[in-house]
DNA sequence: TCGCATCATGACACTTCGTGTCATCAGCCG
DNA sequence: CGGCTGATGACACGAAGTGTCATGATGCGA
């Protein structure tokens, strides 16, 4: 639907134009879905306003939502990082849930622009076809936090059903804090972590 | 994919036939699901083998999703109206929790046939497209728990926590009850539900 | 410096999901 | 028995996502 001006900054001509940088593009897409919504603007609109292909988009963006989630990469990687660290060094002395709550906090300190991550959250809380994504992007820290629980020494069960508690807990948080205004996501983090408990 | 006979049976005119039968569609698009695979089935497919068009396919499962999802809500039915009537009887005297662990046995109590029940639950759990949905189609549990643990004292933050890592960690339990060959789902619901505490 | 192979790019075509519109006719009510 | 109602399917459309392929800019080797 936004009628962008017939890209004249690129001269779009066929066969191997400058190369494509894909955090402009996402920049250009969160703008467009900001402005006229994200069911509104078609991949073709965000390829357009871009000045690249509708398949050149595709390439770098192989579904719409990933325009968006993309976004989440960096702190999802944080993320997982110290899961893993926390599963290379075995089971922790004190609480096991620490391993968890340390690799939500380390996600939380990564982000580098809180608003435009608060931007994306509330958009992905409103479309349910982002939210659903969730399940997901969100299945390689599951499974990482399975592995730190397992050799942390929790049993099979309980590991798979703590780490799908613990993921969609640690979702809600970051979807109320978006919702609201305070500046800091690790209340929210730390809130939702406090209703785990490792049974027995 | 799946070349049916041009439907003999179904004497196809316009204007209006024999009302559809819904249950009839669904185990149609069961069986060609377990036959050809669920992304592999159109819903051209469906129709054709249903012996109605893709249009009136839509009026009764709007999306293909629905099809599968569309046999679990007699289950959430059940689920959710436990949870009310919880909530209606105010502060339970013990576990607050247990309020939950009723609401999902409840669930699993309803399930006519246990074998169709895992083939769902089964294919929802391989195919992304399906698992997603779950985020829109327990929504409702998730507000009924929530209004369920408010009722019952818990703070509002917290309820929702909780709320998030209760339908986390049963769906979890259901889908690792379809995936084994257990015979009865109760005891997976149990050791979801232990994983959870009330903070404080 | 020049030529050439590489490969990202965009044009084109296609399938499928999902939606809107509309003429048609089955079954029910008067 | 005839008219109404509304469910039904034919047709058309928008957009997501995928495959194929000619093109030509880029960067490397000669």
């Amino acid at each position: 639907m936004p009628e962008e001006d017939p890209p004249p900054a690129a001269p779009r001509s066929t066969g191997r134009p400058a190369t494509i940088d894909p955090d402009a593009v996402a920049g250009v897409a969160l703008r467009l879905f900001a402005a006229y919504g994200y069911e509104q603007t078609s991949m073709e609109d965000i390829a357009r306003a871009s000045g690249i292909g509708r398949k050149s988009l595709y390439r770098y963006f192989p579904t719409k939502a990933d325009l968006i989630w993309g976004g989440m990469e960096p702190v999802l990687e944080a993320s997982g990082l110290v899961l893993e660290d926390a599963r290379k060094r075995g089971a922790p002395d004190g609480d096991i849930l620490s391993g968890l709550r340390a690799a939500a906090l380390a996600g939380a300190a990564v982000i580098p622009d809180l608003t435009v991550t608060r931007g994306r959250l509330r958009l992905i809380a409103e479309h349910p076809d982002l939210a659903s994504r969730s399940y997901a992007s969100l299945a390689p820290q599951r499974e990482r936090a399975r592995l730190y629980l397992t050799a942390a020494g929790v049993g099979d069960d309980t590991a798979r059903y703590l780490c799908a508690a613990y993921i969609g807990a640690t979702f809600e948080a970051w979807t109320r804090w978006a919702a609201g205004m305070a500046p800091d996501p690790v209340p929210y983090l730390l809130a939702a972590i406090d209703v785990l408990r490792i049974p027995h």
